[in-house]
RNA sequence: GGACGGGUGGGUGAGCGGUUAAUACCACCAGACUGUAAAUCUGGCGCCCGGAAGGGCUACGGGGGUUCGAAUCCCUCCCCGUCCA
């Protein structure tokens, strides 16, 4: 894609407005000092790391993705690490599960997949300050003991190691050593992207800051050199939730994980305490009409101005212009009312994104199939009993139509053209039964 | 290696021989209300059979035992924490 280059104004202002810094509760902006003066001066390269333990990104990275975007059309050069390394052993900060060990194809299947998203939103064929991804298992799995003790472990006394939030955090519960040493291993990433592409700043979650700060300690003690830290907050929902996770999971920039009419809707269904710090967020929309639309939203919600723009950026970016006239298309479809009007071709065309149950022809003949059969096969409803029950409390439809007896028999006529039945659960969940033969 | 405490449903966490598919809270699902929002209210939330009433099966770290009957008692193993060595 390209990067347009914005050189006036001053990125951190910039981030300032959007809310990317993070700020601590006694009002501290968790910045390294120096920092906003060295942006201003000169073109920076900067990393944020990414977890590679899938083949696709998701949502909760779509704030590092889109800072280090930024980044790159103000002139920066961004770096996007995929932690080969580091993933094996898992950030005390986060989960205290222990993460599953990826084979190095997988891994590589993994990266593979990471940097095609990453191209949607970076450039990483720009003369001056081309994006770029690496993997630092290059150089972590060649690292010995040895040299780890004496390279890195020298730099640290246990007494700083300690103090870090996240190893107090987990001082009641234990902590394995193998965890604890996990920001020595962040710090001494910063310190080989310093070494080998003078990248001098570090970005991340809130949760970041104690490991990303060794990295800026690392490298000033063994390089003498100033390195940079900065934080975005972590994200929540105004009622607290953590963001970016649905019933479903997470929600995947892989159109084949979470097709572009979910991701749109995800977005779309923001509440509306939360749509205008989204758009601040997650879109590059200026502030002028980002306060447009938070009027919008403050005198008439119910038209949900900020979340259709929401959707609309950020699905666009995602899955680019088709995949945005898909999502558009089947919310028209879905939520505009009824769905009988339409021909078996135009609902598989608007459907295709949805996930479909195909059985032959025979078993709707005689006596058809039991709704609540149906809505359990579909996998709308995960056993008999709780589509039941789903049945019975009127949250299912067939056809556009609410139907609440789990016994009723769906036969071939009830299909459309005799070839589609189109389940829905609750407002939104639909699910399409093909017949086959 | 020793002493003590602990491992219960997605999470926190009760229960400590039958009345327990297992209290409560959170999360989650559906309905009502709405704007495909929030809040609120109502219902649901192991699996299977049954129209229902009801029945069956599986489950409280693993295994074994005591008992008519165990998440609850005993043995053993595994795991976690605290303290001591």
């Amino acid at each position: 894609m390209q990067a347009p280059v914005q050189t006036t104004g001053s990125i951190i202002d910039e981030f300032r407005w959007r809310g990317l810094i993070h700020v601590t509760e006694g009002g501290e902006e968790l910045l390294t000092p120096g920092l906003e003066e060295l942006l201003a001066r000169e073109k920076v390269t900067a990393y944020i790391g990414f977890d590679p333990s899938a083949d696709s990104l998701h949502i909760g990275n779509l704030l590092g993705i889109m800072t280090l975007m930024r980044m790159q059309r103000y002139g920066h050069r961004p770096i996007a690490i995929a932690g080969g390394g580091t993933g094996l052993i898992g950030d005390p900060g986060g989960k205290s599960q222990e993460r599953p060990l990826l084979t190095r194809e997988e891994l590589q299947e993994n990266l593979r997949g990471i940097g095609a998203q990453l191209e949607r939103f970076l450039d990483f064929g720009a003369r001056d300050n081309p994006a770029l991804l690496v993997n630092n298992a290059d150089w972590l799995e060649r690292m010995s003991a040895i040299d780890f003790m004496r390279d890195v472990g020298k730099h640290f006394s246990i007494n700083y190691m300690l103090a870090k939030e996240s190893v107090q955090s987990r001082m009641e519960d234990g902590i394995s050593y193998t965890e604890f040493s996990y920001m020595l291993l962040q710090a001494y990433d910063f310190m080989t992207l310093y070494d080998r592409y003078g990248c001098a700043l570090q970005m991340g979650g809130s949760d970041q800051w104690g490991n990303i700060t060794a990295g800026v300690d690392l490298i000033r003690r063994a390089r003498g050199a100033h390195a940079h830290a900065l934080v975005t907050p972590l994200v929540t929902t105004a009622s607290g939730a953590k963001f970016g996770k649905t019933e479903a999971g997470a929600v995947w920039l892989d159109a084949g994980k979470t097709s572009p009419f979910q991701f749109y809707q995800f977005w779309l269904n923001s509440a509306d305490a939360d749509a205008v710090q989204m758009l601040r967020y997650y879109t590059l929309l200026t502030s002028d009409e980002i306060d447009e639309i938070g009027e919008s939203v403050a005198s008439s919600p119910e038209r949900r101005e900020a979340q259709r723009r929401l959707a609309a950026e950020v699905t666009r970016m995602t899955h680019g212009e088709s995949g945005l006239r898909n999502a558009l298309a089947a919310t028209d479809v879905l939520f505009g009312g009824d769905v009988s009007g339409l021909s078996a071709d135009e609902l598989l065309d608007v459907f295709q994104d949805v996930p479909s149950t195909y059985l032959p022809r025979e078993r709707f003949e005689g006596e058809g199939v039991r709704l609540q059969d149906l809505v359990a096969l579909s996998e709308l409803a995960s056993s008999r009993g709780e589509a039941r029950r789903l049945i019975e409390g009127g949250g299912v439809t067939l056809n556009s139509q609410r139907v609440s007896d789990p016994r009723r028999a769906v036969r071939l006529e009830n299909a459309v053209d005799g070839r589609v039945i189109v389940l829905r659960r609750g407002a939104r969940q639909y699910r399409l039964v093909g017949i086959q033969g």
